[in-house]
DNA sequence: CGATCATTCAATATAATGATTGAGTAAGAG
DNA sequence: CTCTTACTCAATCATTATATTGAATGATCG
């Protein structure tokens, strides 16, 4: 795995690790559990893979050191190793978001044509909290909710966002948030309430952000 | 390149940037760089690779958007395309140097022993040479010391440091620094330097990291 | 223009990676 | 103790990555 000196036995070690990042599904994982631990099975339920190939696939990152596990009872649950992770892992968005013309294509031609006002800001979602001024709504499934959430948010999962519409208020602005910044629920979530009528925007990344920019949560 | 939906369309795409760092000769390219813009055949002496090898290393970084390359007369410079690139690498090594085995590992065995006493940071370097109680050694090679340096620095590449040793002052500390972090070169000058009799220590890392915190340079 | 130099491209062999399948293992339930 | 559940491991095959070689391109210089 390493050459001779080493500096070349480092610079392999780091190789290693960023080939654990590289791939679709293992960062779709790592997106995942940014949210909070999670069992294999239901990991696999999430990202619609085999219980196997998912499996294969912790265990590489675990090997790499981006995840760490733990056994309860019948079930394996793994979380990032490190909140360093995630930040590795913004890094790779940020630069992918700037220099990586596949990727700027894809925000151009999906996002963008959902997104065409402006997101709205952690700072100034957490003013419009303090003088009650928006509703909050969480379209995550609800069991990323119940493992932590923006205070005072309502989580109608997108699913069921459709048939819950009344739930929501007419008058009010609504921000939508998910599982990070260029997580897809939000923006169809804001696509679909403006279609009927509702004012809502997107909170401009997700909960993990907001969790690790040490501001409050549920 | 991608399957389905934007979600999955965007993972490939940071998967991309991801496989284009997951390479240890890459990475080296990668710190070379980082000193300033090179030709395709100073890289590959300096890394000991066959040109076209390095070529080929080149182009799929360029392809990943981590590189731009200008000509001019009959070569081609390459340097990183953002100063993100030079974060995304940061964030590796953070996550490397904590969470892997096989990198603390390294660290442990071959640095550790060389770098008995604290690096010195930006901050403290700072201090001293306002009131000019240190002498700032760059070990890198003479290309690398011209195209950028700390301010007041002096220029002596590892491989003459032996013979130059006189150019050094037996009193006052020197502070060695070279490519970044865990570049050996200043290790192994510290080491030397001290082996000698010499008072000196390890900057905490290297030029880049310099710049970039916005420091003087020269 | 032809020679030379720096770089890239194309072709190839070798090696590594990824998905799938089915078997294996650990923990709890009955 | 056996059965079920949740996960991991091992083996296979298809795909993709890497290094090497030699040929092709592009730019300068005599």
């Amino acid at each position: 795995m390493s050459s001779d000196g080493p500096k070349q036995a480092l610079f392999a070690g780091f190789a290693e690790l960023a080939k654990a990042l590289a791939h679709g599904h293992r960062l779709e994982i790592l997106e995942v559990l940014a949210q909070g631990e999670r069992s294999v099975e239901v990991l696999a339920g999430r990202i619609g893979l085999p219980v196997a190939n998912v499996s294969q696939h912790l265990r590489l990152m675990r090997r790499a050191g981006l995840l760490a596990s733990r056994r309860s009872g019948k079930h394996v649950f793994y979380r990032p190793s490190d909140p360093a992770v995630l930040e590795l892992t913004a890094a790779l968005r940020r630069v992918a978001e700037r220099n990586s013309s596949e990727v700027r294509e894809v925000i151009g031609g999906y996002f963008r044509a959902r997104d065409s006002f402006e997101p709205v800001s952690r700072k100034e979602l957490m003013r419009r909290l303090k003088d009650d001024s928006a509703t909050v709504l969480d379209v995550r499934p609800d069991d990323e909710f119940a493992a932590g959430h923006l205070p005072g948010a309502v989580n109608i999962p997108l699913r069921d966002l459709e048939r819950r519409l009344r739930e929501l208020p007419r008058s009010r602005e609504i921000v939508a948030y998910c599982r990070g910044p260029w997580c897809v629920l939000a923006f169809e979530a804001v696509a679909l309430l403006r279609r009927r009528g509702l004012k809502a925007r997107r909170l401009e990344d997700g909960f993990p952000e907001w969790k690790q920019s040490g501001l409050p949560t549920a």
